[in-house]
RNA sequence: GCCCAGGUGGUGGAAUGGUAGACACGCAGGACUUAAAAUCCUGUAGCUUCACGGCUGUGCGGGUUCGAGUCCCGCCCCGGGCACCA
C-alpha cells in the first residue's frame, strides 16, 4: 500500500496547540470585559484576595503564581457556583529595593517602578487570571496614598477610650482635659504625669500638643530605633534579622529619634480576642497570639530599706511571692544609681560599662550565660518582714512589665540559674510531687512554706495572693502585653509623605490637603544627619505660613494595611471607598499568602481595620476571614564540586539550565559558563574537576542538588515565561496544583511537568481525533457515564472546597482515563467535564466548550452539580480478613445483610483454609467495606 | 529552650480508625516506526517462591482496638515561628 503524507496533521487547526488557543481566549476575554466585577448585583458577594506583591526588577519566578492560580481557581469556581466574586490585583509598590536600585543608577524610583509593574502585569496576563484590572491600585499613586494619608490623620486625631472601648475623637478628649483635666479619663496614653482642668488651660501650646501626642493613636516620641547607615533610613524590628538588616545584610545600631508610633497596643486585646472569629489556621492563630503575648498578673511595691522609693515589679505568679529570695532589676532601671550603696558603685559601674558594649546580637546568642552584679541594697518583703537583695542583670528587660522582677529561684528556671551562679537563698514554695512530669514553671502542685496561702492548689493560690496585694494596697492585678507600638517613621524617599507641618515651637498640624504628594528628587541619598532626603527639598518643606514639613516618609505596612478595602472602590476620588461598596462586599472572604506576613502585616492591617470600624467606615470587625497560607516553591540548586588540596572538594552553584535531564554538566557547557562568571577564575579544569565519558564520547561531571530557596544568588530560579511558552499556561497552572497541597513547601522541578501536559492532550482527544472533532452522541448518557463523571464532580467540588487542588486534578485525571477506556462520545458528558475543568484550565475549557456548539462563553455557565444517584453501587467488593490480616476479597450486592455477608463469607474456600482446625471467635461485617474473622 | 507543622516507594504525593502507596514522574519490557520522537499497552515497595502464595513494611519504641499511616504515651529527625517576656 502505497503511504501517503498526513496533510491534516500539519495544517489542521484542530490539533491542541495551547498557546494559540490561549492567546485567542485572553484577547477575547479582554476584549468583552469578561472579567469586571460590579459593585451592584443580585447574587451573594465572595471577595478573594492574594497578598499584595512587590514589583521587583527580577519579574516573578514560578513560585510566586503558586497562591495566585489557587485564588483564581476558587474565584472562578465560585463565579460559576453563582456568586458575584471580586478577585482583584495589585502592587504595593513604594519601598526600599526602587530606591535602593535609584541611588545606584540614578533611575527614578517611580520610573523602575512603572517598568517592573508593566512587566509583571504582562507575566500574570499570560497565566489567565480572571483579575478585574480596572481595579488595580498602586500604592505609589496619589490617587492612592491620599487615602493613606486621610487614615493617617484620622489616627492622628483620635485616641483610645478604654471605657467606650473604642477609639474616639481628640476634640472629645480636649473637652474632657478642660473640663476635668486628664484625672478621671480612662484611655490608652503614655502620659506620666496628671494634671487639673485649670492646669490643662494654663499649659503653652507646645505643652498641650506634648500631652495630646501621649494620647493620639499616631503620636511622636522618642524612640530607640534600629538605624542602618548603610540604608540610610531607620528598621523596624522586623527587618532587623540577627543583628543587621533584612535587606542588604548591612549593620545597624540603636539610635534615638523622634519618631512616628502607632499606638497598636491599644487594640491588643481585641486582635487577640477577634481571632477567635476568623477562619485561620491553628499556627496562624499562635503565632499572632504569641506576639501579643497576653500576661494576667499583679505588679507589687516592695520597700526599699532606707529609701522613700518602692520597687514595683510584675509577676504572673503571686503565689510563689514566699519564694521570692532576691529582686532583679533591669541594668538601665532608673532607680539603679539610686540605691546602689557606696561600697558597690564600683561593682555595678563595672557590669553597667559591660552591658553598654554588649549588642542584642551577643545577648541573644548568649543567653544561657548568667551575668549580674548586686547593688548593696535590699527590699524588705511585704509578708514576711525578710531583707532581700536587690541585683541587677541584663536577664530583666526595662521594657518589659516594671523593668523589675521579685526573683523566685524554686519556680523559675532563670531565676534558679542566677541564684545557683550567685549563691542565693532558694526556698521551695510549691509540692509537685503529685505531679512527677511537671517542669519548674508548671502551675501545679500545692503551697508550702507560705504562711497564708499554704495547702492551697497554685491556681487558687494565685487568686487568693492577687487579692490579698489588692487589698492591702501593695500592688494591682495587671495585664501585659508583649506588643508594641508600631514605629511608623521611615528616614527615606519612596514612601507617602506625612500630611503633617510644625510651627516654629514644633506644634503638629494636619495638612488637610490631600493627596500630599512626594516632590520630585533627582538625588535619593539619605540627607546628613540620619535626615530624610526629603528635608534637601527647601521650597517643599519651608511653608510660606513659617510651618515646615515633616520629612519623613511612611513604611512599607502603611499602603498595604488598608489595599482590599480600596479594591472595592478603586476609582473613587470622594472617599477610600463609597459606603455602598463597603456594605455590599464587606470584607475579604479567603485570603492567600505566604506565612511571611503571619505577624507583621496581618497585625497592622487588623488594627487599620479595627480602628475604621470604630470610625463607622467600615462594616465588620475583621479585615480576612478565611486565611490560607501557601508553601513556598522552592529550587532545586546544582553544584558542581571542585576538589581542593586537602583531600576534600568546595561546591558551586550551576545555572540549572545548563544542566541534562540526569543533572550531568558536560564540558563543553562548562566552558561556556566559565567565560562570564569569575566565581571559576583559577580553577584547573582538569585536575580539579572530575570528568566522565558517556557512551558517545562526550565528557561530562555529575552535578548535585540541594533544594533551597528559590533566587538569583542561587542559580535555580524558573521563569513561568519559559514553562507557558513551552507547556502553555493551562498545563502550568494545573501543574502548581498537581505538585501538592497548597500549603507545603516543595521543590519545583520541571521534568515531571510532562505527565499534567499529557493528561490535556489526552483531554483533548476525548473532543477531538485524529484532528477531527468528534462525532458527538446526543443520546441519554449510559449509566456507566454518569457514574464516571459524577464521581468526578463530587470529589472536584469537595477539594475545591478544602482548596485540595492536587487531588482535583488527579480526580480529573481519572476521569478522563475512565472516559477514553469506555470510549465515550456523550455530548452531554463531555460537555459538563469540559465546564468542570474550567477553574483550573480555562482556556482549554472555553475552546472545547465552544467546538461543541457553545456560542456563550463558559464563565456564565453552572458549575456541574452532582447527582448522588449516579454513584449507587449495586454491589460492593468486600475486604476478607483473618484476625485482621487480608486474605481475599468477595464481592456482595449492595442490599446483602451483615449475617448473608457473613455466612458466605465464612463459606469461602480461602477462610476455611485458615479457619480449619480453630474456634471462630467472632465475626465482624463492616457493611460495605469488609468481614473480620476473629480466632 | 518554647510554640506550630511534618516524617509514607527511586521522586512528587493519595488514603471519614476498615486493611497502604490513588494520581503522576521515573524506570523496565512490549506495540507502532527504516529509525527516532510522539502515542498506546504491560509491569514497577522490599524479601521469598517456578508458580499459587507467604512474610515484612507509613521515622523509632511501647499502648488502645477485631483492625492503627490515622488515636494515646515516650523518644529521634527535618522545616517554620518566637526567643532571657517575669
Amino acid at each position: 500500500m502505497p503511504r501517503f503524507i498526513d496533510i491534516k496533521k500539519y495544517c489542521n487547526i484542530m490539533e491542541y496547540n495551547p498557546r494559540e488557543i490561549e492567546r485567542k481566549w485572553q484577547q477575547r476575554w479582554k476584549d468583552l470585559k469578561s472579567y469586571q466585577v460590579s459593585n451592584q448585583s443580585d447574587r451573594p458577594k465572595y471577595f478573594v484576595l492574594d497578598m499584595f506583591p512587590y514589583p521587583s526588577g527580577a519579574g516573578l519566578h514560578v513560585g510566586h503564581p503558586l497562591g495566585y492560580i489557587a485564588s483564581d481557581i476558587y474565584s472562578r469556581y465560585k463565579r460559576l457556583n453563582g456568586f458575584n466574586v471580586l478577585h482583584p490585583m495589585g502592587y504595593d509598590a513604594f519601598g526600599l529595593p526602587a530606591e535602593q536600585y535609584a541611588i545606584q543608577t540614578g533611575v527614578h524610583p517611580a520610573d523602575s517602578t512603572v517598568t517592573n509593574v508593566e512587566r509583571y502585569r504582562k507575566q500574570l496576563d499570560n497565566l489567565g487570571f480572571c483579575f478585574d484590572w480596572d481595579r488595580q491600585v498602586s500604592t505609589c499613586d496619589p490617587t492612592y496614598y491620599k487615602w493613606t494619608q486621610w487614615i493617617f490623620l484620622q489616627l492622628f486625631d483620635h485616641y483610645y477610650d478604654l471605657d467606650a472601648n473604642k477609639a474616639l475623637p481628640i476634640s472629645a478628649l480636649i473637652k474632657h482635659f478642660e473640663e476635668n483635666g486628664n484625672l478621671k479619663i480612662n484611655a490608652h496614653n503614655n502620659q506620666e504625669n496628671t494634671f487639673t482642668a485649670a492646669e490643662w488651660s494654663s499649659f503653652s501650646p507646645k505643652m498641650k500638643d506634648d500631652v495630646l501626642m501621649n494620647y493620639r493613636l499616631a503620636y511622636r516620641k522618642t524612640s530607640y530605633v534600629w538605624w542602618c547607615e548603610a540604608l540610610g533610613t531607620v528598621l523596624a524590628n522586623d527587618e532587623v534579622k540577627d543583628g543587621v538588616s533584612e535587606r542588604g545584610g548591612h549593620p545597624v545600631v540603636k539610635k534615638a529619634m523622634l519618631q512616628w508610633s502607632l499606638r497598636i497596643t491599644a487594640y491588643a486585646e481585641r486582635l487577640l480576642n477577634d481571632l477567635d472569629t476568623l477562619d485561620w489556621s491553628d499556627a496562624m492563630k499562635a503565632m499572632q497570639k504569641n506576639w501579643i503575648g497576653k500576661s494576667e498578673g499583679t505588679t507589687v511595691f516592695f520597700d526599699i530599706e532606707n529609701h522613700d522609693q518602692k520597687l514595683e515589679i510584675f509577676t504572673t505568679r503571686p503565689d510563689t511571692i514566699f519564694g521570692a529570695t532576691f529582686m532583679v532589676m533591669a541594668p538601665e532601671h532608673p532607680l539603679v544609681q539610686e540605691i546602689t550603696t557606696s561600697s558597690e558603685k564600683e561593682n555595678i559601674q563595672k557590669y553597667l560599662n559591660y552591658v553598654q558594649t554588649r549588642s542584642d546580637r551577643d545577648r541573644m546568642s548568649e543567653s544561657k550565660t548568667v551575668t549580674g552584679a548586686f547593688t548593696g541594697a535590699y527590699c524588705v518583703h511585704p509578708f514576711s518582714g525578710n531583707k532581700i537583695p536587690i541585683w541587677i542583670a541584663e536577664y530583666v528587660l526595662l521594657d518589659y512589665g516594671t523593668g523589675a522582677i521579685m526573683a523566685v529561684p524554686s519556680d523559675d528556671e532563670r531565676d534558679n540559674a542566677f541564684a545557683k551562679k550567685f549563691g542565693l537563698d532558694i526556698i521551695e514554695v510549691v509540692d509537685k510531687s503529685d505531679f512527677p512530669n511537671a517542669s519548674l514553671q508548671d502551675k501545679v502542685g500545692k503551697m508550702i512554706n507560705s504562711d497564708f496561702l499554704n495547702g492551697k492548689s497554685v491556681k487558687e493560690a494565685i487568686g487568693l495572693a492577687i487579692q490579698k496585694i489588692d487589698e492591702s494596697g501593695l500592688g494591682k492585678r495587671r495585664v501585659n502585653y508583649k506588643l508594641r507600638d508600631a514605629n511608623f517613621s521611615r528616614q527615606r524617599y519612596w514612601g507617602e509623605p506625612f500630611p503633617i507641618t510644625y510651627d516654629k515651637d514644633g506644634v503638629a498640624y494636619a495638612d488637610p490637603n490631600l493627596p500630599l504628594e512626594l516632590p520630585d528628587l533627582d538625588d535619593f541619598k539619605p540627607a546628613s544627619g540620619a535626615q530624610s532626603p526629603l528635608s534637601r527639598v527647601k521650597e517643599w518643606v519651608e511653608l510660606k505660613n513659617g510651618h515646615t514639613r515633616d520629612t519623613d516618609t511612611m513604611p512599607g505596612f502603611a499602603g498595604s494595611s488598608w489595599y482590599y478595602l480600596r479594591y472595592m472602590d478603586a476609582n473613587n476620588d470622594d472617599e477610600f471607598a463609597s459606603k455602598q461598596a463597603l456594605d455590599y462586599w464587606k470584607q475579604v472572604d479567603l485570603y492567600i499568602g505566604g506565612t511571611e506576613h503571619a505577624v507583621g502585616h496581618l497585625m497592622y492591617s487588623r488594627c487599620w481595620h479595627k480602628f475604621l470600624y470604630d470610625l463607622g467606615k467600615v462594616p465588620t470587625i475583621e479585615p480576612y476571614l478565611r486565611l490560607v497560607n501557601q508553601g513556598m516553591i522552592q529550587g532545586r540548586s546544582l553544584f558542581i564540586h571542585i576538589k581542593k588540596g586537602d583531600g576534600g572538594t568546595r561546591k558551586l552553584h550551576i545555572q540549572i539550565q545548563f544542566a541534562d535531564d540526569k543533572d550531568r554538566l558536560f564540558k563543553k557547557d562548562y566552558l561556556e559558563i566559565i567565560k562570564n562568571d569569575n566565581r571559576f577564575e583559577g580553577i584547573d579544569i582538569d585536575n580539579e574537576i572530575d570528568w566522565v565519558t558517556d557512551d558517545k564520547g562526550e565528557q561530562f561531571t555529575q552535578l548535585t542538588y540541594e533544594v533551597e530557596k528559590m533566587s538569583k544568588s542561587k542559580y535555580n530560579v524558573v521563569n513561568p515565561d519559559d514553562v507557558v511558552e513551552e507547556y502553555g499556561a493551562d498545563c502550568f497552572r494545573m501543574y502548581e496544583m498537581f505538585l501538592g497541597p497548597i500549603e507545603q513547601s516543595k521543590p519545583w522541578d520541571t521534568k515531571s511537568i510532562d505527565g499534567v501536559s499529557r493528561f490535556l492532550r489526552r483531554f483533548w482527544s476525548l473532543y477531538v481525533v485524529d484532528n477531527q472533532l468528534v462525532d458527538f452522541s446526543k443520546d441519554a448518557p449510559s449509566k456507566a457515564e454518569l457514574k464516571i463523571l459524577h464521581t468526578c464532580i463530587k470529589k472536584v467540588r469537595e477539594d475545591i472546597e478544602k482548596l485540595s487542588f492536587n487531588t482535583c486534578v488527579s480526580a480529573m485525571m481519572i476521569c478522563c482515563n475512565d472516559l477514553k477506556s469506555i470510549n465515550c462520545k456523550n455530548h452531554e458528558i463531555l460537555s459538563q467535564f469540559a465546564l468542570l475543568i474550567s477553574p483550573f484550565a480555562p482556556h482549554i475549557s472555553e475552546e472545547l466548550w465552544e467546538l461543541m456548539g457553545n456560542t456563550t462563553s463558559n464563565l456564565e455557565a453552572a458549575y456541574p452539580v452532582v447527582n448522588e444517584a449516579y454513584l449507587e453501587e449495586d454491589a460492593f467488593t468486600y475486604t476478607v480478613a483473618i484476625n485482621g490480616k487480608r486474605r481475599g476479597e468477595a464481592t456482595f450486592p449492595a442490599n446483602a445483610t451483615p449475617s448473608e455477608v457473613e455466612k458466605a463469607a465464612l463459606a469461602m474456600e480461602v477462610v476455611q483454609k485458615w479457619v480449619e482446625g480453630n474456634e471462630i471467635k467472632k465475626v465482624i461485617v463492616v457493611p460495605k467495606k469488609m468481614v473480620n474473622i476473629v480466632l
